[in-house]
RNA sequence: GCGGACGUGGCGGAACUGGUAGACGCGCAGGUCUCAGAAGCCUGUGGCCGCGAGGCCGUGAUGGUUCGAUUCCAUUCGUCCGCACCA
């Protein structure tokens, strides 16, 4: 190689050296820990983004890190190859999903690999290939035998733009999760998976991982499922004469044998308001409603029609959405008082929480206040500040000015006045239990995943209908249910496969007669929730993957990547988990240990100034000028406008793009990797500035000129006094500052490793760089001591540069040790940490007098207190500030500063 | 509205359990090399005052605890993110 670093070179070199010998193949080894080191596998999209290229990097530096220290390390990588955007490239170009998404992939690897990411690629898994999606269908299958697969019909979220069903999560907040379009509602037959009976251990087994995964990741975990505490009580329910009325029983929530049929059911968690109650309001949906609309008024029945269509409709959420509803005539018994209170339907009760029946109570709750106000209902406090007890029960309340949803002492309510809230949860849960209309209960917000697709490009769900035996599952054996080569695509909202006879027309598994299949398939979140499993065991035909494999791998050790999936892919993974559990495939509850969360990268935008247009990105195509600071004073394009300046998403549509292809052409893998990592810690969002790059070039250009300015003088072999200059006594000066800096670097490297931080180890290794370059001993003029440390720290250097700049540093390692086949096969290993050599001489204590800094003083870290403050008396500046003071007092920490405190 | 996180030079960011604020890098300024430029190298770079030694101020703001606060507490302002009537 040459004196100069040419980055291309060096890159391709050890990318086709590490590809020829297998260096990063791993398999199974019990003599070493193991670690699994995993990013988000990426759609093929058929372009890397800088967020790819920080979130790879990151994973391979931990990967290389591992490896330093000794682990078996598994680093694999994949491809979510199901998905619309091959189906919308079918209808809009007529292209085949399957070629698409091949042909992407081939593209996308090809830039990881230039990039020298250490993968396994021996082990890649793809979601779109029959010996994947097989099992998608086999964990199906198994699921149903479970229970945990079922169908019904309901209300799917609607996407009319990507004409696409969306799971609930997929359609939060009303908008559509790929496009941004309004989701409405539509009802079809779907498959679901029971996730809800995982809720409570998906709730519960967070406190496992809570120690490695970011806090605010399980926050919105636990927010999303949503799980309160409190009661189902049941309401009798009349029309205002006496004639009973039809409940029919609500799905799921009837455990209560004597339910009684003209009892409604709500769900609160304040049943200690419940003297408080002045109504019964229920969703337009609810059963009680629906079975009875046409005992309604024609007034009541359209405004019920109105409110349930405007349900249906969008969300907007800028708005508040204004109460609304109106009083059914029937009426309903409050079973703590005895009190006739009107049934209402009112817009603000979601049938898909709870009992879609809730009791109001507006005086502690603001959403029943507002109703109540709007429609002129009664409003009773029964909730009470402990110093306004005896007001409340004297005379009458005043009129609220608001709810007040706190919890106090109970008023108005007959036998448990003078309780807490929190006794009388308690209690009158446990009377209405006694009293047969009611019991404690638990909700969630969660839902059941509805997993069906009218797709092409997914897994085919394995069913069959059979005019005879109904639904029938596949047989295992006939598995996978492959997908046909093609399909007309049309992009309206039915399956393509409807319209594929040889696919559909089937025999039934059952009885062999005549039968269709299933033509919806899968939501592609099915393949990311257990595809890490498969790189354990990547070509099994049998299983998924053999218990064995993962019981050596998995769990995940680390697994990083976006925060955009902290609720859908995180929450499907562990519950998959927990079903693969459930099966006796492993034994954990939950699959990944530590979860680390990536910022966005985001770009430079250049806005023109007078058609406030974005088009131009640095540095091509714009100037900066900048005042004497430093700070950017103003842009102009090439045209000469005026530019104005600002921070977006990267996106191609917005110009201000960075592509990582260019930027390995032109810095080097090594050059943008070790950027990306330094740049900004890698949880935080990071700007991406073409300057910045050049920095880590310069870096590894400086380590490289080091390397070779001191390669003769290391290439001569030390004498036997080798041993002996490996020990404190016999080093000394710059030397010896040297190697305290080496093992000072050392200790912090590894610790910032441990930490997931990759900012700071870049730092420090620029220190150390620097601390070479400053040695002041030229090669020529070097003792052996100074050989001995300067060859120490640029070997610990050049290992600790690897997991940034593997390229760099295995050819500066070649030089170093004269090998050729790289530190893997070499068995390198992460320098060791001497704690004798990183320890200080001589330290600098601070000396301040009343927390001010007044002067420092240079002495040993050992110095014993009543020395210091020797020391520090005898300071010239020290005496100047005490000087005719009284000394109160002096505090000496230890090994850190000495503080006098004078009046 | 509810919940969470965060405010440090011109910029990205350092700072161990309260103990020398601004490491490291970018940018900027000056110098060196060169016919010239690029690259490299050297020096400086929080603000104010001072020739200098040095002094004063300084981690969004205000107060508090402490010998000592970027770090702990309270109030407040601001930014970012999540949720969407969850009974």
């Amino acid at each position: 190689m040459d004196e100069k670093y040419f980055a291309k070179k060096v890159e391709q070199k050890w990318q086709k050296i590490w590809a020829d010998s297998g260096a990063f193949h791993t398999e199974i080894d019990d003599t070493r820990p193991k670690f699994y080191a995993l990013e988000m596998l990426p759609y093929p999209s058929g372009n890397l983004h800088m967020g790819h290229v920080r979130n790879y990097s990151a994973g391979d530096a931990l990967a290389w890190y591992k490896r330093l220290r000794g682990f078996n390390v598994l680093h694999p990588i994949g491809w979510d190859s199901f998905g619309q955007p091959a189906e919308d490239a079918a209808v809009k170009r007529g292209v085949n999903p399957r070629d698409w998404t091949e042909e992407n992939i081939v593209a996308m690897r090809g830039q990881l690999q230039r990039l020298g990411v250490s993968y396994d690629w021996r082990r890649q898994m793809y979601a779109h290939r029959p010996e994947y999606y097989k099992f998608d269908q086999w964990f199906f299958l198994k699921m149903y035998e479970m229970g945990l697969a079922y169908k019904k019909q309901t209300q799917v979220n609607w996407c009319s733009h990507d004409q696409a069903t969306l799971s609930n999560e997929q359609a939060s907040g009303g908008i559509c999760w790929r496009c941004g379009n309004p989701v409405t509602k539509k009802d079809l037959e779907q498959w679901f998976l029971k996730t809800t009976a995982y809720t409570d251990q998906l709730l519960d087994d967070m406190a496992e991982i809570e120690a490695g995964w970011p806090q605010s990741v399980l926050k919105r975990q636990s927010d999303w499922m949503g799980r309160s505490e409190g009661a189902f009580v049941d309401f009798e329910v009349k029309a205002s004469g006496d004639t009973l009325f039809y409940c029919p029983i609500v799905d799921g929530i009837t455990s209560a044998s004597d339910l009684g049929k003209n009892r409604v059911r709500v769900f609160t968690t304040r049943i200690d308001t419940i003297y408080g109650v002045n109504a019964i309001v229920l969703a337009a949906e609810h059963p009680v409603i629906q079975a009875n609309i046409d005992n309604f008024s024609a007034e009541v029945a359209s405004k019920i029609a109105f409110i349930r269509s405007e349900n249906t409709k969008p969300q907007d959420h800028e708005a508040e959405i204004e109460k609304d509803g109106i009083d059914t005539g029937l009426k309903a018994v409050n079973p703590f008082s005895g009190e006739e209170i009107p049934v209402w339907v009112g817009n603000y009760v979601m049938m898909a929480y709870g009992t879609g029946a809730v009791m109001s109570v507006p005086a502690h709750d603001e959403r029943d206040f507002e109703f109540a106000k709007k429609f002129g209902l009664h409003i009773r406090q029964v909730i009470s500040e402990p110093h306004m007890v005896h007001e409340h029960n004297t005379m009458q309340a005043l009129a609220l000015e608001q709810a007040m949803p706190m919890d106090g002492i109970l008023v108005h309510s007959d036998y448990w006045n003078g309780k807490t809230s929190d006794q009388a949860k308690v209690e009158m849960t446990a009377w209405a239990v006694k009293h047969h209309f009611g019991e404690a209960a638990t909700t969630y917000r969660l839902r059941d995943w509805g997993i069906s697709r009218q797709r092409f490009w997914g897994s085919p769900i394995p069913i069959v209908y059979c005019d005879v035996c109904g639904v029938v599952p596949e047989k295992f054996e006939n598995l996978p249910v492959e997908l046909p080569e093609t399909a007309p695509f049309t992009g309206t909202g039915e399956s393509p496969l409807a319209k594929v006879p040889e696919f559909y027309k089937t025999t039934c598994p059952k009885c062999d007669g005549p039968a269709m299949r299933e033509t919806d398939t899968m939501d592609t979140f099915v393949d990311s929730s257990w595809y890490f499993f498969r790189y354990t065991d990547p070509t099994n035909e049998v299983l998924p993957f053999d218990p064995a494999m993962a019981a050596y791998w998995a769990p995940v050790d680390q697994y990083i990547g976006g925060d955009d999936h902290a609720v859908m892919h995180l929450i499907y993974a562990r519950f998959w988990s927990k079903v693969m559990r459930d099966m006796g495939l492993v034994t954990f509850d939950e699959p990944i240990k530590r979860l680390l969360t990536q910022g966005m990268v985001v770009g430079e935008t250049f806005f023109d100034d007078s058609s406030g247009k974005r088009v131009y990105h640095q540095p091509a195509d714009v100037t900066v000028t900048r005042d004497a600071k430093g700070k950017m004073a103003g842009a102009v394009s090439k045209d000469g406008k005026a530019l104005k300046y600002g921070i977006e998403r990267m996106s191609k549509s917005k110009s201000n793009g960075v592509d990582p292809d260019e930027m390995v052409e032109i810095y080097g893998a090594d050059g943008a990797r070790i950027f990306v990592m330094f740049a900004a810690p890698i949880e935080n969002e990071l700007v991406w500035h073409e300057a910045g790059i050049e920095g880590g070039v310069r870096f590894l250009q400086r380590v490289w000129r080091l390397v070779y300015k001191w390669r003769a003088a290391l290439s001569v072999p030390l004498s036997a006094q080798n041993e002996v200059l490996d020990t404190i006594a016999e080093c000394t000066g710059p030397a010896r500052k040297l190697r305290q800096k080496t093992h000072q670097t050392i200790h912090r490297v590894g610790d910032s490793f441990e930490s997931l931080q990759f900012n700071t180890p870049v730092a420090a290794l620029m220190e150390l760089s620097n601390a070479i370059g400053d040695i002041g001993i030229e090669p020529d003029a070097a003792t052996e001591a100074d050989v001995f440390a300067v060859r120490e720290a640029i070997t610990a250097l050049t290992l600790m540069l690897t997991p940034f700049a593997p390229h760099t540093a295995e050819e500066l390692y070649s030089i170093l040790v004269g090998d050729e086949n790289g530190m893997l096969a070499n068995g390198a290993r992460f320098p060791e940490f001497n704690a004798e050599l990183a320890k200080a001489d001589e330290i600098e204590f601070p000396v301040q007098i009343n927390g001010k800094l007044r002067s420092r003083i240079v002495t040993s870290p050992e110095t014993s207190d009543e020395e210091l403050k020797k020391l520090a008396f005898a300071d010239t500046k020290v005496r100047e500030f005490t000087e005719g003071k009284e000394i109160v007092k002096v505090i000496i920490v230890p090994k850190r500063l000495v503080n006098i405190v004078v009046r």
